[in-house]
DNA sequence: CTGCCTGCAAATGCTTTGCATCTCG
DNA sequence: CGAGATGCAAAGCATTTGCAGGCAG
């Protein structure tokens, strides 16, 4: 993970800073959607303590690399996740406990492409949010 | 338009105000999503001025009553508009010139709802959008 | 009348930016 | 060494809130 980073940054010259590997381990070790505030925690909670711009800017970076994935829950502010692999995940909302659920549906992929063909729009990246009640909720 | 505002006002012994009645109007007559500024632009344009705070009060009531809907285009702001009838729409958002495309696929609803029974999760609300390029900007 | 609304301005809270300093390569 | 990164504090912006005065019912 660290060494794709590494590449990325290589390949486009610029510096693998002390600060972009951290914040970018913080998100690659949580499975959950974390906020620049939630990453700052994160860090301090390991010891480390990275101004909040720099938090920003790094997420801003990986995202532009393709690393992360930026999320809007409606919550007033942005999470981010490290991208595992090529896939893209679908999201519930629960608007009750909070909780968000990631789905994947590969008849959707196929659904999709097919308005995207018929507008001759080329998709880059796609947000599929729904809100509602989810199980324990209900 | 009016007379079902109206109803759902006196319904929650809510007041039928000249603001929200023009806000409601400004967005009604529009086919675009406007943002709050847009909104107070328009009202101003028809020589209303309208504090931007009843703005901002009025079109979160209007979606709280269900006769609008709120997208955010990841511009920093969010934009509004009106509910016709029951139908809602998904997006295409164009990175390059920043254009919207509506689109509705029966089909997607069928897929959708499979994934919402098996996580046995209620939807509420849905927003499904996508972002790249549009065909006039390939 | 009475409660809810409106307007204004001030406050909020997330995010961005300017600038001096420091670090990676 | 030099380009770019970092940190701090200040600025930016959309949105929200407090409060005095107004309007609908």
């Amino acid at each position: 993970m660290m060494e794709i980073l590494r590449g990325e940054l290589r390949e486009r010259e610029l510096p693998f800073t002390q600060q972009r590997e951290a914040i970018a381990r913080v998100l690659f070790e949580s499975t959950r959607h974390l906020s620049a505030d939630d990453v700052e925690a994160a860090l301090l909670d390991r010891g480390q303590q990275i101004g909040k711009a720099t938090v920003y800017r790094s997420l801003a970076l990986l995202v532009e690399l393709g690393l992360a994935t930026e999320h809007d829950f409606d919550e007033g502010f942005r999470r981010y996740q490290m991208k595992v692999g090529a896939a893209q995940y679908d999201h519930m909302i629960c608007t009750v406990c909070g909780g968000v659920t990631q789905f994947r549906q590969e008849e959707l992929e196929a659904v999709l492409s097919v308005v995207l063909q018929e507008a001759g729009f080329e998709p880059l990246t796609r947000q599929i949010k729904i809100f509602g009640t989810c199980h324990d909720c209900t």
